[in-house]
DNA sequence: GGCCAGGGGATTA
DNA sequence: TAATCCCATGGC
């Protein structure tokens, strides 16, 4: 046990040793959760389930990809193999992204480079709830803003639970406190239009007691996809994230702006054909589809960011290695 | 299936 | 100052 006045109440250290392909800012920063934040170390800090939370990796300097993972939070502080069980889950610790890594960028030089890019995504396995909520705030939205609506989500109609450094820090607001809510109720966390879906859904998950949210894991992906396209909304693009960031179904492949760009110049796929790039997810993809999204995702939007000319020049035939096995020397 | 409003704010023209 | 863009959905 150790307390930190800088942190949040009496936080507990859990350790990881030899965990591969694995980095906090490829993790905390692909879009796929919107409350963790970086610290001046290169740590993340955030709150799950109520409780503060803090992720830092540790490589080891004799050996290439293998390193130490280490979080300090007040979340299960004293139940140790509670907490070691929920924090491998959370950080997908088990599965083996070397593996899939090596799959999914067979004949497929795009995918070779994006995986490289971004190694050390690990698709987070997170609440259902707050994840439901989030991306039904995710639409049509930038990232900055969608934190921005969260935290008010969350400072409004969440628990006070401690402070950092003099600001206070507030749990994800519970189905219950939603459910009661109006949309008009949620006008100071502008979310525009969203709100009336957020109202709604909160409603709707109520009624159903959060007996289908607790049993998705369990469900086809196909009846759970149905149940959360009902909810209002929840469409395509919604239902696939939540599906994926928070129900271990790592087949689905969610399609947004960036991912028909991607498919676009590098597949050369129109732009239009969602079916298509589906089906194009389904065989060449298979279960690791929605990891695999993570990775083009992250790499398109890095590359435009960090390197605008090549990725103007994305898909075209200089872009491309001469063989298909010489990308994997890029 | 195509079209377009829904909010709001940041960025670009 | 105006137009455009943003991890879409719902309704027509």
């Amino acid at each position: 046990m150790s307390s930190d006045p800088n942190r949040s109440g009496c936080l507990v250290e859990t350790v990881f040793d030899e965990v591969a392909d694995f980095d906090t800012e490829d993790i905390f920063e692909c879009g796929q959760c919107f409350r963790w934040r970086r610290q001046p170390d290169g740590s993340y800090s955030g709150i799950v389930e109520g409780s503060f939370a803090n992720v830092s990796y540790v490589p080891d300097e004799k050996r290439d990809n293998i390193g130490q993972v280490k979080i300090w939070s007040n979340l299960l502080a004293s139940d140790e193999d509670r907490r070691e069980k929920y924090w491998r889950n959370y950080l997908d610790l088990d599965r083996d992204y070397t593996k899939i890594k090596r799959i999914l960028s067979t004949e497929d030089y795009i995918m070779t480079r994006a995986a490289r890019i971004g190694g050390g995504i690990r698709v987070l396995n997170q609440n259902k709830w707050e994840t439901l909520i989030s991306f039904i705030v995710s639409q049509n939205n930038n990232i900055p803003r969608i934190q921005g609506c969260i935290e008010a989500l969350c400072r409004e109609h969440g628990r006070n639970i401690g402070s950092l450094k003099g600001e206070p820090l507030y749990s994800f607001p519970s189905v219950e406190r939603l459910s009661v809510l109006r949309a008009e109720d949620l006008g100071s966390c502008r979310l525009g239009y969203r709100a009336k879906y957020i109202a709604d859904t909160a409603r709707a998950i109520a009624m159903d007691g959060g007996k289908t949210l607790t049993a998705a894991e369990q469900m086809p992906t196909d009846e759970l996809e149905e149940y959360l396209l009902s909810l209002p909304g929840v469409g395509p693009k919604v239902a696939n994230c939540v599906m994926l960031f928070s129900m271990k179904k790592t087949e689905v492949f969610p399609i947004d702006v960036w991912m028909r760009r991607v498919m676009g110049r590098v597949y050369g796929m129109s732009e239009r054909n969602m079916s298509g790039m589906r089906d194009y997810a389904a065989r060449n993809f298979g279960e690791y589809g929605g990891i695999a999204q993570q990775y083009l995702f992250n790499y398109i939007r890095k590359l435009k960011t960090d390197n605008p000319a090549a990725y103007e020049r994305l898909g075209l035939e200089e872009d491309r290695p001469e063989r298909e096995s010489d990308a994997r020397t890029i």
